[in-house]
Parts: structure tokens; C-alpha cells; sequence
DNA sequence: AACAATTTAGTTGTACACGATTAATTCAAT
DNA sequence: ATTGAATTAATCGTGTACAACTAAATTGTT
């Protein structure tokens, strides 16, 4: 018996998380211009407002990107004014990232039109703590199955 | 009263999303190495696969990805021999996608890969409908969100 | 018919995302 | 101490995404 149909369920969830995730990001990219920030850079800033000195390699295990993409982004902070990258002095092959005063400052006013936007949504049918629980359910499947044999191989 | 931490939930949510649509890409990457098709170029054959011919705007609403993304990866697949692009005789204006027989006999064959691939999952602790309705719920609160003002200004 | 408005696809520029590779530094083990 | 392995960040190449713009074709209006 042979496949000749996908299976439509899994088709619509892959292709709903990948709708979803781009939806947000325009969610962030309008709430952020006030800042020029986009998603993926506001990510990065909320990881070193919790936590700062970073380097690379700490903040690409927190996001879960690697120095291909988080090299150029993080210039780009630099460039305009929300971190400073530093070799460490002990250990030159790494480099801190770090918020300059500016970051500092602006933080909270990025908090509060984040928290503005966030408040237009009214999730009224949305059970957020099991949502987040199917989604890690669905993440966890994923992980596993790259470490088994059919999929790496070919 | 100021805000000065952002909503948790809702972060962790979108973070949620971005991270499980990235690992999907993965998987699907990986799943159809052997077709040389991206996550991407795969949802725009099957929706080939299901109506052709079709012109770039239609796809486009079928898959919301605007001229500007669809050209190039069409591009891209015309070269490996998926598809043909033709403009319509009719209206000048608009270009037909077209699957080319390798495409029609492959086809099958990438369900199946795909088949065999998504049976590695055994989403034993996941509810598909109830799943996808949430995130709809999501996506519409953020289709919403869109039209209102407080967003759209800078 | 003439011309403005609209539609369609393509182009350009910017910004991820990531695999693969490179270069520099550090560690380890003799 | 020397050399081989591992770690870290950067670089390069490919492929999305999408806003903004362009060019061509079509439609609408006068």
C-alpha cells in the first residue's frame, strides 16, 4: 500500500506554526519601530536585559542560533547604540556582549510599548499554559526524531 | 503604574512558535534531502500538486508570500525541473506555474518520504484539532491587531 | 480615443537562518 | 615544550521573507 496523499494534519500544523511565527514577527516588527528593533533582535535584547555580559556562544544557546546568524545581527545592535562586543581579555577567542547605557535606558519604555501592543490582544479562547505545553509536546517530537536514522540519512 | 517587565506568557509564546516553526524547517529539510526541496519549495509543489496551473498571485494568497519571495524560489525550481513558467496568453500580465512531468512522477514518491518521515513522530500526547484551533485563535487575534491604530503608527 | 487607476510580476535592498568552512585561541596529553 | 584536538567567533554561500519600487499590461472613465 503506497502514501499518495500526505498527511493533511501534520501538513496544517507544520504550515500553522510557520504562518504563526511569521504573523508574530510582523507583530513585533510594527510594535518595535518605534525602536527600530526587529523580532529577532528584540529577542536578543531581552536575553541580555536579563542577563549581561554574554558572549556569542551563551546568547546562541539561549535563541538557539549560531554565530552565522547572530554575527551580523549583533553588528547591527552595535551599530546602532544598544551593545558593545568586546574580546574577552582572559579568553580572546570569545567576546562579550554587552548593553551600553542607552540599552539601559530605553529598556523599560521597550517593556511598556511591548506590554501596549500585547494588550490589544484580548486571548479569550486561548488556554496559554496548555497551548505552550502542546507546543513543547510537538518540539520534543521533533528533537527526537532528528536523532534517529531515517532522516539523517540520503 | 509602569510596566517594566514584558508579559511572559505571551513572549514564550511567540518565542514557542519561532522555535517550533525553525524546527520544523528542519525536519522537512531533512525529510526531503533526497528532492533537493526546502520547507518552502515543498508547500508551493503541493499546492501544485493539488491545482495547477496557477499564476504567482494565486499561489501567493494560497501560501502568503508576496512577488518578491515567490519569483526567485519559483525560480529556483523551474531550474531544478519542478515546474515551468509560461506567461498567459490571455493576460500579459500574469505568468503560469506549471508542473512538469518529473514533477507529476515524483510526486508519490515525495509523500511517501514525507509519509514515512512524519510516522517517526508518534504524537502520542498531542490533540491535532484542538491544537490547530488554538493557534488559529492566535493568528486571528493577530489578523485583528493589524487593522487597529496603535500598532499602525510609528 | 486618451489617459488615469489598477493589477501583476519582477527587482532591489535589508535582514534573518543555517550549513560549511576558516582562523585564532586554548586545552590536553604526551 | 610540542603537537594534536577542541572551542569560539567570523565568514561565505544559499535560500527565504518582505517592504518599497518599477515596468508592463489591463481596465475604467470620460
Amino acid at each position: 500500500m503506497t502514501n499518495t496523499t500526505p498527511r493533511l494534519l501534520d501538513e496544517q500544523l507544520c504550515f500553522a506554526f510557520y504562518s504563526a511565527s511569521k504573523k508574530f514577527n510582523h507583530f513585533y516588527q510594527d510594535a518595535l519601530k518605534p525602536f527600530h528593533l526587529t523580532y529577532p533582535q528584540y529577542i536578543t535584547m531581552l536575553a541580555l536585559w536579563e542577563t549581561s555580559p554574554m558572549t556569542v556562544r551563551e546568547l546562541g544557546s539561549h535563541l538557539n542560533l549560531d554565530s552565522g546568524t547572530l554575527t551580523p545581527l549583533l553588528k547591527r545592535l552595535e551599530k546602532q547604540g544598544w551593545i558593545t562586543r568586546t574580546r574577552s581579555e582572559q579568553y580572546e577567542r570569545q567576546v562579550n556582549v554587552n548593553l551600553t547605557d542607552y540599552a539601559l535606558e530605553e529598556r523599560d519604555n521597550v517593556y511598556a510599548r511591548v506590554n501596549d501592543c500585547i494588550d490589544l490582544m484580548k486571548m479569550t479562547g486561548v488556554d496559554y499554559d496548555h497551548l505552550l505545553n502542546q507546543i513543547h509536546e510537538v518540539m520534543d517530537e521533533l528533537d527526537q526524531i532528528r536523532q534517529k536514522d531515517l532522516i539523517k540519512e540520503a
